[in-house]
DNA sequence: TTCATTCTGTTATAATTATAACATATGGGG
DNA sequence: CCCCATATGTTATAATTATAACAGAATGAA
């Protein structure tokens, strides 16, 4: 049984290990050291340690980590060997994007449903699962066990669709919407997909490296100058 | 000129602030102090005036901070103003779901072009952008001054394409594709949206709820098993 | 105008997170 | 079989990040 709080962090940080190990595994490699995965992965091997213990004991001294048996850890620890079941909500543009292109199963899940509100999208299959209306959404839930909703509406219907789910037993939200989900049942776990964010972020980076290249060359132009005289 | 180093974390709760300032605006508020955005944010007052002190100071004592004018200042320091350009390559499922819905105009970014390799998709048109072969990247690329490149093509081809990208001279890449894009050079900036690796912390979450409920269930049944006795 | 209240920016402290150090166990070579 | 090299798990330390405390400026009511 867990007993300490893992943080945050080192949750994010497994997903990466369990790509890094199955492509390692794809290549052949059947042991890797902590110093090593560190250098392909940018963390040090202390950190890769420190995360690894959090769960348990999987490596050998002297000998390193076994690529295929910590990866199914990781997988497990991530909770891919359970069966989760989605539902998608909200059949536009980028749900059914993630209907058609990603791969629920490879990650241990399974989209079990979908539902949407526009009769003209109502009753279209896409990978296998027929789009629902949303009146059939409540006697959905109550006759099946899912555990994620995928949240792909318009951000305007959001929030009021979002409570519908937590009221109704949905417990784990993944938020494609761009608004911030503060508001329902303080106990349903969030996670987000901010597309913007992301840019974003991206965009302070990309200023400041033009910030500083100007810096860099004002101070050129400053030597010069000084020269000159 | 900035000194100090913003650490990433601060980055990251921006593009958060400006999305609640908009709300914020666009439902009529004007003033807004650091404790009530806190509780709607749930952050606490000190660290959202610590955030903003990296940058300036935008507010005033006994007062709080004007909606509007902080939100600009936002914008600003996330490099919405500076008109980056950006080029997509790879219009596969993902690519074009973003040229269709993804509105790079409103976070201050101009999609300028689209790049795919399959003859098929070469020459049509999403949203005003004709997508080019892959033989015209380079000059494309010699050409104009592009600043961001968002990479969509599939997994097996992302590293190639990126190190061509990065050899060329981009300098930031937004990361759609499913690997760790560690090799490309050093100086490159790298954000990345996986799909995958946010849905599997999630995964985290909802198995340890399960586990916890299980554990407080069985808890339940010892006490009870006990007060048989 | 005065004064209590509000609320910032900053400094100080606490908490968290990452890195380094170390003691110990294993594997393989001679 | 013994010993060295390797590499873990853990403890100790450093660095970072978040929270709390505080001094002072502006507001708004009387």
């Amino acid at each position: 049984m867990k007993r300490i709080k893992v943080s945050n962090n080192v949750i994010r940080r497994l997903p990466r290990y369990l790509r890094k190990l199955d492509e390692l595994k794809a290549s052949g490699v059947s042991r890797i050291s902590s110093f090593n995965l560190g250098q392909q992965l940018g963390l040090t091997p202390s950190q890769i340690r420190q995360d690894f213990s959090c769960f348990g004991e999987f490596g050998q001294q002297g000998y390193g980590y076994n690529v295929s048996a910590l990866r199914d850890e990781i997988a497990s620890i991530l909770g891919m060997d359970r069966g989760f079941k989605a539902i998608l909500v909200g059949v536009g543009n980028i749900g059914h994007a993630l209907m058609d292109n990603f791969c629920f199963s490879e990650w241990g899940f399974t989209l079990a449903a979908a539902f949407d509100i526009d009769p003209a999208i109502v009753g279209t299959t896409t990978n296998g699962v027929t789009v629902r209306s949303m009146d059939e959404l409540l006697d959905y839930l109550a006759g099946n066990q899912i555990d994620v909703a995928v949240l792909t509406v318009p951000k305007e219907a959001a929030s009021a669709v979002a409570k519908l789910l937590c009221d109704n037993g949905i417990r784990a939200i993944w938020n494609f919407t761009n608004v911030e989900l503060t508001e329902p049942n303080s106990t349903t776990i969030v996670e987000n997909i901010h597309f913007s964010d992301s840019l974003l972020s991206l965009g302070y980076y990309v200023a400041e490296r033009y910030d500083e290249e100007a810096a860099h060359a004002a101070r050129l132009e400053r030597m010069e100058k000084a020269r000159e005289q």
